[in-house]
DNA sequence: AGTGCATATGCTGTCAATGGAAAATGAAAG
DNA sequence: CTTTCATTTTCCATTGACAGCATATGCACT
C-alpha cells in the first residue's frame, strides 16, 4: 500500500473512527452507522473507498455486510491509531466510539438480535 | 495542530521529503531545490503551506531564507517519519536525500560558500 | 411476485488543492 | 540606481474529493 494513499485515507475523521473501531474486530454497516451517528450512504462510500485501497475486507452474512481490517496490517495504520489515541483523544472521539460499541454488543446479546452473529463471526 | 491537517500535509511525497530533511537540521530553499531536483516555485509553495500550518519556521540570512522544523515537534510527525524510513525506503528516497544533503554540506565547506552559514546557523 | 430491510451506486454541484507562467519583492554588489 | 540572484506572490486553468439526493441491488420472508 502506497503511503501517500494511506495518508489520504487518514484525512477524514470518520474514516479514522471506522478504522479504530474495526481494529477491535469486525462490524457490520448498521453498527457503524449507529456508532458514528452518520448517514448510511456516506459510511458506505467510506467503506468502499477503504476496501478498494486494500485496507478493509467485507463478507456477507444474510442481509448484512461485515467489514474487517484486511489481514496484512499496515505499520502506518497501527502506529497512527495508537498515536492518535495517545495524543488526540480530545479531538477524535475514539473512546466514546469504543464505549458505544460495547453497549451495542451487550444489547444484542440480550436481544439475541439476528445481526449479532455479524459481530461474533 | 489538527491531526487531519497534518495528514493532509503528508499526502505529498515532496513535503515528506522536505520534512525528513529538515528533521536533521535547517536548510535554505536553494539546497532543498537542489536535493529534491524540483521546481523552485513549487518548493516555495510547499514551504509556505507547511509554515502556515505551523510545522515550519523561517528566518532570513542575507539573500537566503532558512527553513527549520517548528520548535514544538508534533508526535505524529516524528512517528511517521520514523515509520516511513523503516518500512517504505523503496518508495520514498529518504536515504538518497540525506546523502545528497551531506554531499552539499561537504562541498560548501570546501568552497566556503556564502550560503554555508545558512546550514550551520 | 411482492414487501421490507440492509446496503450500494450514480449523478451533479461545489470547494479545496495543484501546477504553470508571469510578475514582484528583498537583499547585495557594481 | 541598476543589475543580479534568491525567493515569493498572483492569476488562471485543471483536477480531485466530497456531500446530497435519488435510485438501485441483494437477501429474506410471505
Amino acid at each position: 500500500m502506497e503511503p501517500i494513499q494511506v495518508y489520504k485515507c487518514f484525512c477524514d475523521v470518520q474514516r479514522l473512527r471506522i478504522l479504530n473501531l474495526l481494529k477491535d474486530g469486525p462490524l457490520c454497516v448498521c453498527h457503524l452507522v449507529e456508532i458514528l451517528g452518520a448517514d448510511q450512504v456516506k459510511i458506505c462510500k467510506q467503506l468502499r473507498y477503504m476496501k478498494e485501497l486494500g485496507m478493509l475486507e467485507d463478507a456477507r452474512v444474510a442481509q448484512w455486510k461485515v467489514y474487517r481490517l484486511a489481514n496484512a496490517t499496515d505499520p502506518l495504520l497501527e502506529e497512527n491509531l495508537k498515536c492518535l489515541q495517545d495524543c488526540y483523544s480530545e479531538v477524535i472521539t475514539f473512546k466514546e466510539d469504543t464505549q458505544k460499541r460495547s453497549a451495542i454488543a451487550l444489547r444484542m446479546q440480550k436481544e439475541n438480535a439476528a445481526c449479532a452473529q455479524a459481530i461474533n463471526s
